[in-house]
DNA sequence: AATGAATGAGCGTTCATTCAT
DNA sequence: CATGAATGAACGCTCATTCAT
């Protein structure tokens, strides 16, 4: 019983906490996407939060840890929904296109989240070293494996790069969506997804008289 | 004779203007492109062009009217250089590998530019309304004006979206080229010209079927 | 049964109450020591003492009512030996060594207490209204007594000023004692005990003249 | 011409300069000693010197910076001045009765200044390493190098522990002015000078016996 | 009795910018 | 034209203290 109480007080808590942690993120997110990380005071975050200034430092150590931490979470959640979703779709070519709508889909529906990592963390030096640039770098390598099997698969031309592909990939996404974000979001994002894709399958399958027209060098095989 | 000696003075002061207003863009460049803006000191831009801090007012309104001057002079020769050279080259793919490849080799040898370029000023909303950010402008249309004439004349795909070509080859650019500039520019940047345009000139040319293989469409037309 | 459970529960408490207190003392005086009074913290305090800082203020009501109580105990000690100490020592000059010696040696072996003595609470007006300082005024008084004896026994020279020999012991015992702590407590204190000593009691004492040659004035007397 | 007029400006300017950081050290001195270094602020001063408190950061590198500033110029004048009369002086006891008077009439003339050594600068071991700590140094040197000049002359006993005196000298002046500034300065300072000299010097001379009374002892030698 | 959580109040320091000379 | 000197305005961060539980 008395266990019970302990670990309902315990959860109770850490749910208290996490929902503050939570409160305080979101804060400081709408913030610093609106005014950036050196114009945005953590009076204002505080005063959005409903919570005092030296509230948030009992949850995070600097401003700039607490801009660090805002990405973690919405970045976790849309690489694993991009996991889950690769899990069920077969060929590369498909599991690239899941990606990118998945992408673009994230950034069109957490603008806030965009204009953090597009405008702000993305050059930032320090964040290289951080837990939250551990999640989408460990998110981005997806890409690259893909293509790789992709290239296996005989998807994907030989001499492919699968670097290249994912470095065309990504900044393709992240120059639509900071113009997107620079002039006020007017654009639909999502329309670009497939001739995006369709011409990054197209400029790395493998030529036509290979595959289309008898494809004899596969035959050969 | 004074006539002659002030007339000499004028064009030797406003070459000397000239001179001083270059001194301090290139301390500028140096500092914004190894502090960022914010860490950047006014003071600190001022020893290294051996000039007072009251000077630089003289000259440059505020210290982001002088960050938004430094890219004017390297961007023009860029877009200059790039002009001279499409003028001799024929063929939308090959005019289309010459931008790359000088957009390339540009920042692979002005990394300071580079940098305030990629890591400062694209993030920054005011700088759109900027003769710096003009002259970018107008050498980045090339591209998409590039891509139209390819596909008038046949040499790309009929539903080639120019904007998106011009947003993959950006993109692409300014990614690879941030990533070489937050990790401390250790790659050849000049490895990935070939490969990104192929791929992209691929992604986009006519389908094989359609011109390889006897062409039978094109013929049926 | 109950009762004496209580009442022993009570003992325990207070006495429980008491080694608390002890021990926030204790890592209080270990801290204020090392760190100054405003460089100290109560999260460190706490920290050190095993126990949360809300808890401190159960025990004290601020910090510098934490720092006024620290001395008290063992300057408490010191004066109470002092005190049995001198009962059984005749004459003013050995008394007077005594004294110093017990205060030298108190220094040596509580180097805590002694920096909070001559670096923080000396120089604090408000402690001057406190129980600790209380209690050190009271030991002090001492001294002043002891040479007033002296006089009477004419064991001192008769225009002796009583403050000014309790200035003399007290400030010079202050400044090597300070001098001590601030570079390291390298020396040895007690080697200066006989000299200090020494040199005060030949510089109370009565003429040569009058004393040890036929004292004629006294005679005359 | 043109080389008076510079050097009248650069006087001038260095006099100005001078001058301001004078007004900002007197302004310091007297909140400092009023307030202490912790419970001072920097708007306090600035204010009290008729300066913006920037303009504090101009002249000195921070708030302890410019605490250690504080004594050094007064300090210098009275070692200067005390080497002055030392020339003059012939006999060491004469001369550390000449030192203790200068040390107590420039710390009562001088309360502020008295203050800060005294209550403050005094426990801070960063000032150790500072050049007004320097001043203060050479200044007390003095102090045991007359002693032993006097033990050398026989003025003194040969036993005299020169360093001993010293901290004699020091730790009685400095206990007296501390009470003195802690109990709002209502005793006269210059009372204790006769004797304490007098009582340091009867501590520290060749014994009576030996030299007044006919010397028998040495005779008897 | 004990403490986790919350915060009010405070301050040193920086720096872009101005202006008299 | 050049600049030394001055400053207004701003802000992140700390910590002693409180209080509900």
């Amino acid at each position: 019983m008395q266990n019970s109480k302990n670990s309902k007080e315990g959860m109770a808590n850490s749910k208290k906490i996490e929902a503050r942690k939570e409160q305080i993120l979101r804060a400081a997110e709408k913030v610093f996407a609106q005014k950036g990380f050196q114009d945005a005071t953590i009076a204002e975050i505080a005063k959005l939060a409903k919570i005092s200034e030296a509230s948030i430092y009992e949850y995070f150590t600097t401003k700039e840890g607490l801009l660090f931490a805002i990405p973690i979470a919405t970045a976790s959640k849309l690489f694993e929904t991009t996991d889950f979703h690769l899990k069920m779709i077969r060929g590369a070519a498909n599991q690239l296109r899941a990606i990118i709508y998945l992408f673009f889909s994230s950034y069109r529906d957490n603008p806030d989240f965009a204009a953090i990592i597009m405008l702000i963390l993305k050059h930032n030096k320090r964040f290289l070293e951080t837990e939250g640039h551990l999640v989408i770098r460990r998110g981005i390598k997806n890409i690259a494996t893909i293509v790789e099997q992709g290239i296996a698969a005989g998807e994907f031309k030989e001499d492919t790069n699968p670097y290249l592909v994912r470095a065309m990939i990504i900044g393709t996404i992240e120059h639509v969506v900071t113009a997107w974000l620079m002039t006020g979001k007017p654009d639909d994002l999502m329309e670009l997804v497939d001739p995006l894709i369709d011409t990054i399958i197209q400029g790395i399958k493998p030529r036509e008289e290979e595959t289309s027209c008898w494809s004899l060098r596969r035959v050969a095989k």
